[in-house]
DNA sequence: CCTGCCTGTTGCGTCTTCCACAACCGATAG
DNA sequence: CTATCGGTTGTGGAAGACGCAACAGGCAGG
């Protein structure tokens, strides 16, 4: 068996070949069931490539400690509540996302668009911390995803603001074109970011996908060093560049205040 | 091999004997590096009770969906961002969760100690969200842990609300002691029970845990049917019985508004 | 310095354990 | 009442996970 030489199952990053295959599979169920919300033993046998009985005893190890939950009494089956408890540890190693929360529901509400708080993690942004504005009705969950660092606005940002030698290495290495907007020279980037430093905000617009903009601002610790950055995003015909002008302020202002909890002292008024 | 033949490598309500043991064991894994922080490939080994190598293959494959990360180069383990990707796509089920945050935040920071919610599931009471208070500096996390209806304030309004089935199969079977103060008798349950209905919120003094005491209101859906609980807790020494004459009525107001946000027409004023 | 001991890491052979198969069961529908 | 769809379970064969032992760095102390 194994027709698929280097078919991994699902979206996972090239890397090692999957050391301990059952973990692997069970792991991809977790990915599964949390894009799909509920899936049945049938369905995620048949993604996985395995047998239904395979699919089977794999949800039930994960029932045992309640990373999953069965809906009905023969049902299908979704993410448990565990998994929260694994994520409050998570978590509470990050002090953003304690401290974020409330500033990003107040900017949610006000603006009416979705804010995310991103940090850096081995090369890439990731999103930590997420809410959601009434206009932003079919809004996505971007939380845990990994994007490229020069096709956000929160990675242009944390790119902006971080080491010379990771700039130096995103900037020497080939950018991916995820959208006929996006910035894939190397000069233009750097111009970007060295604005980024400059004005206090960067933007994408439709550099990750069609019809998408966002804005983010820098978050700093105590030692005045970025951490993370806050962003707003929405679609391309509310985010116009003409509201940028009233959007990047309250960012600012947002982004100022997290830091302020997080110890860092912000010099102005 | 196999020496202790029903020993359950942490603590796992008893179940059915592991139908995965590389995953089951992987889990573990998880919930030790929640437990613990950060844990090294060697004790991990020596807590399961496997091999170093089968430990280091464990962490390898759920590093590979970043589930967990290391530290340094050749360093410890911790949980990683994956997690929340997860953690995001349950509680995007639980509303509570997204509409009871900004209470809580401001029920906490009032009243200086720790604020939980707690939802009904399969027999236990299950906090699904947390928000700290200033007093509160060694406060543990609670998030996602299973405790007995009969021993915690949320655990007894739940409980009090519930259907009656319910009701009658927890009154009915042995009430597990926990304390010398845990209430065992049933008739002193159902008596506590029924104050809470009276009354709109419970309390437990050291039932669960010694110089623990917590007080609890519920959280009702648009239909009116209890769907949570929200409680205060923290030292016997601070939440006197005296001081539930305070703490209860804001308590109740604050439940009463995450109900409101939950399409709670509530009828007091 | 270099020795000893502590980590995490890797190749290998064996035997465990997981997996595919197929049969089973309960529900739903036609 | 039968067909078909879901989830569940017993079993034999073999894939694959496990323990072993040796390797690779880092650190402390002799």
């Amino acid at each position: 068996m194994g027709d698929e030489p280097t078919d991994e199952g699902d979206a996972v990053p090239n890397q090692a070949p999957a050391q301990v295959q059952s973990v692997d599979r069970a792991l991809a169920v977790l990915d599964l069931l949390a894009q799909r919300g509920e899936v049945g033993v049938t369905e995620l046998a048949a993604e996985l490539g395995v047998h239904k009985s395979t699919a089977f005893r794999l949800v039930t190890a994960l029932e045992r400690r309640q990373l999953v939950e069965q809906v009905g009494d023969r049902g299908k089956y979704r993410l448990g509540l565990g998994i929260l408890r694994l994520a409050a540890a998570t978590t509470g190693r990050l002090e953003v996302t304690r401290e974020g929360q409330a500033v990003c529901e107040r900017l949610a509400r006000e603006l009416g668009e979705t804010v995310n708080v991103a940090i850096l993690d081995e090369g890439s942004a990731v999103n930590v911390l997420q809410e959601f504005g009434n206009a932003a009705v079919g809004s996505r969950n971007w939380i845990g995803r990994r994007t490229a660092l020069h096709a956000t606005s929160s990675g242009k940002v944390l790119l902006a603001f971080a080491d010379e030698t990771l700039r130096k290495s995103v900037l020497s290495e080939p950018l991916e074109r995820h959208t006929p907007r996006t910035v894939t020279d190397p000069a233009e980037l750097r111009r970007q970011l060295d604005d980024a430093v400059r004005l206090g905000w960067a933007a994408t617009n439709e550099e990750l996908e069609v019809g998408l903009t966002a804005i983010a601002a820098p978050i700093r610790d105590g030692s005045g060093k970025v951490v993370a950055a806050v962003s707003v995003s929405g679609p391309s015909y509310r985010l116009t560049a003409e509201s940028f002008i009233d959007v990047a302020p309250r960012l600012i202002a947002g982004a100022a205040e997290i830091s302020t909890r997080l110890g860092h002292y912000s010099a102005n008024g």
